[in-house]
DNA sequence: GAGCACTGC
């Protein structure tokens, strides 16, 4: 067999070693969550980092530190920084987060560790839950997306003495935006500190970055040490045609081979996890009446909250846990008690192409920065194994790190908020890493087309107000146009429904047809949109109880959230001054109203059942979950939310529409690129 | 007649 066999080759031979660097990383590393303050201050090496770090963090207006998730510094910094004096006079020590559950979690550990109520002292704020004081709260997690929105306010975020970015790593669009304002801030605001937190080494990049044109020593880089319990990497010594395959013969060799220890597999998405499934059952049976059992899980956030919660349940004695898992794993779900990593080397990403509008997701090799988190998964409760399904001389083809979602994402809104900010000339923008000015082009055509840039630039007086919303530029279009309509109760609930996703599931136990079946009973003629109004207002009609969606595979936890976004949309509404009245059933104006919106995304059936797009004369095909999938629209003519590339360009969420009623909004519409008229062409046909 | 990695306001 090819592969180097575990437990059996010895150290150094068949068995490549990972290289010095992975292993600088993978030995500075984490604190156990459960140790006490004080105990963690004796153990470890932060402690004697302590006076150091308070003196970098003094002395220099930028400090980065270096520190493997889970080593402390999330919660023990924030900490010696209040201690040091930076939360006195009512300033406030703020601390970052890319994700929501991070940000409530560690609030929630510091503020056992201070002895404080969450809320009072130390609290946090995130979409939908504010849980601190304006008086009170000293230390402040919030999500980096969160800080960026307040930027809007409060343009030089005045009430904050620290700022912590932590996980700037993973490179958010937040965590992106977020840098690039706090290099604008502290011109204005020296005294300002800001702490930018990376698990990476890569973080020398965010030195350079704040040091440009600066003193050197405006910036300093920390690192963290720590002890890590040491993690071995193996590797394949040819590369596979098959990583799925390889990934359940790997589980196999390890169980049946390896000191006990749980397993984590990571592979691309939900297709591979359901066939390495397959095929790990397969193997079952010939498992050894006296061998130890398996309990294989599927990880991935297609799945129901107590699906998910399902892997954090300890095997029983004598089972060995096999976790098979999407990216999840890498970030954000930490699972303790793993001990053998198992890495396909390939993530899914998703990239975006600003010439055609078409963003796609895309299976690649992941990033060495990756490859490294990965591995310390393996190492987080004792020393473990990783395994990488590639051969080592493939590291040097991968790239160091997966770049930064800004790079490979539709920037329509990120441009439209910083040019709330009086961000208007992008070019000058000091990026961390500047986008393809392609993207940039594409979104301030977008921003035009929507109303909200005029011919100069320069923000409308509705772009303005947008700026300020949660939604994309086209749905705050249609929340705007509803006043017209008299349609904005039904408009807000579209809008709620079409940013959410996965809200038709499959439930447990249920066949898909017969999921299919339940849809139906939702479904509304004119098209998709209407028929996410119908699964709202009955979720509502019916209690909002989480029994009643499994009956009709409608996802609860989908259907909430839209219920949360819908009051927040009515917040701004009403703000706005924009009436919420009922259009009382006249689905007609409803549809005039989503055109309004949607008037760039028009699209023509043609006979093969397929669609051919507005812009471009593009072939359209109807994802499959559209009630319009088997059905020609009555018009011949469409609206549809979005486009997507996968095997073919699909388009998702449709409405049947009058074609005259797109030229209302298109003959206005010059397109600035070509220069064309968007109804020069195929807007004839309409006309004809 | 076929399918969405993961976040966030």
């Amino acid at each position: 067999m090819q592969f180097w066999k575990p437990g059996t080759a010895a150290p150094g031979s068949s068995l490549d070693r990972a290289t010095e660097t992975e292993q600088n990383v993978l030995s500075s590393a984490p604190l156990s969550a459960a140790i006490s303050v004080q105990s963690a201050r004796e153990r470890l090496p932060i402690y004697k980092h302590r006076d150091k770090l308070l003196y970098c963090i003094e002395k220099h207006g930028v400090t980065i530190v270096v520190g493997q998730t889970g080593c402390g510094k999330t919660t023990q910094l924030p900490q010696y920084l209040y201690e040091a004096g930076w939360a006195v006079d009512g300033n406030v020590i703020a601390c970052t987060q890319p994700r929501r559950v991070a940000a409530t979690s560690v609030a929630q550990r510091v503020a056992t560790e201070a002895g404080s109520l969450l809320g009072d002292e130390v609290g946090y704020t995130i979409r939908f839950e504010d849980v601190s004081d304006k008086e009170r709260t000293r230390i402040l997690y919030l999500t980096d997306g969160m800080l960026f929105r307040e930027t809007l306010i409060d343009p030089l975020l005045s009430r904050y003495s620290v700022i912590m970015i932590d996980e700037a790593h993973e490179r958010s669009v937040y965590t992106d935006l977020i840098l690039g304002l706090l290099k604008k801030i502290r011109r204005k605001r020296p005294s300002l500190r800001i702490i930018v937190s990376s698990a990476t080494l890569d973080a020398t990049s965010f030195l350079d970055y704040f040091n440009a044109g600066n003193s050197p020593d405006e910036a300093t880089i920390i690192s963290l040490e720590g002890r890590m319990y040491p993690v071995e990497v193996g590797y394949l010594q040819e590369s596979t045609p098959d990583y799925v395959k390889k990934a359940a013969e790997t589980v196999w060799n390890i169980h049946m081979q390896q000191t006990p220890g749980d397993i984590l597999v990571f592979l691309t998405g939900r297709d591979e996890i359901e066939r390495c499934l397959e095929d790990l059952s397969e193997y079952i049976p010939t498992l050894p009446r006296t061998a130890p059992r398996l309990k294989i899980l599927a990880l991935h956030a297609g799945l129901s909250t107590d699906e998910q919660l399902a892997v954090f349940e300890p095997a029983e004695r004598g089972t060995r846990k096999v976790i098979v898992s999407t990216n999840i794993a890498e970030a954000s779900v930490t699972i303790d008690g793993i001990k053998f990593v198992v890495d396909s080397g390939f993530v899914k990403i998703r990239i975006y192409n600003p010439t055609s509008a078409l963003s796609s997701l895309a299976t690649v090799p992941v990033s060495i920065a990756s490859a490294t988190q990965r591995a310390g998964r393996a190492g987080r409760t004792s020393s473990g194994i990783c395994y990488r399904l590639y051969p080592q001389s493939a590291l040097n083809t991968l790239p160091r790190t997966t770049p930064p979602e800004l790079t490979r994402t539709d920037l329509t809104t990120p441009i439209l908020q910083l040019k709330s900010l009086g961000i208007d000339d992008l070019m000058k923008f000091e990026w961390v890493t500047s986008p393809p000015a392609e993207s940039v082009l594409r979104a301030l055509e977008n921003l035009f087309a929507a109303g909200m840039v005029g011919e100069d630039g320069r923000l409308t007086v509705i772009g303005e107000k947008v700026s300020e919303c949660p939604v994309e530029v086209n749905i705050a279009r249609m929340l705007f146009q509803s006043k017209e309509y008299q349609c904005g109760e039904e408009m807000l609930t579209i809008a709620a429904m079409t940013t959410i996703q996965d809200v038709f599931i499959i439930p447990d136990g249920a066949t898909g047809a017969l999921a299919e079946l339940e849809r139906r009973k939702f479904t509304a003629e004119e098209g998709d949109h209407l028929t996410l109004l119908n699964a709202y207002n009955a979720f509502t009609r019916y209690g909002r109880s989480s029994s009643w969606c499994k009956s009709h595979a409608l996802s609860f936890r989908a259907m909430s959230r839209a219920v949360s976004i819908r009051a927040q949309l009515k917040k701004y509404m009403q703000r706005f001054g924009l009436p919420v009245e009922s259009c009382q059933g006249d689905a007609r104006r409803l549809r005039q109203c989503l055109v309004s919106g949607y008037w760039r995304n028009g699209a023509r059936w043609v006979a093969d059942g397929t669609y051919r797009s507005i812009r471009g004369n593009v072939t359209l095909h109807v994802h499959p979950n559209s009630v319009l999938f088997t059905r020609k629209p009555r018009s011949g003519w469409v609206v549809f939310h979005e486009m997507e590339e996968t095997k073919k360009t699909q388009i998702r969420i449709l409405t049947e529409i009058e074609p005259d009623w797109l030229l209302e909004y298109g003959h206005s519409f010059k397109d600035k690129r070509t220069g064309a008229s968007a109804s020069s062409t195929h807007m004839q046909d309409i006309q004809a």
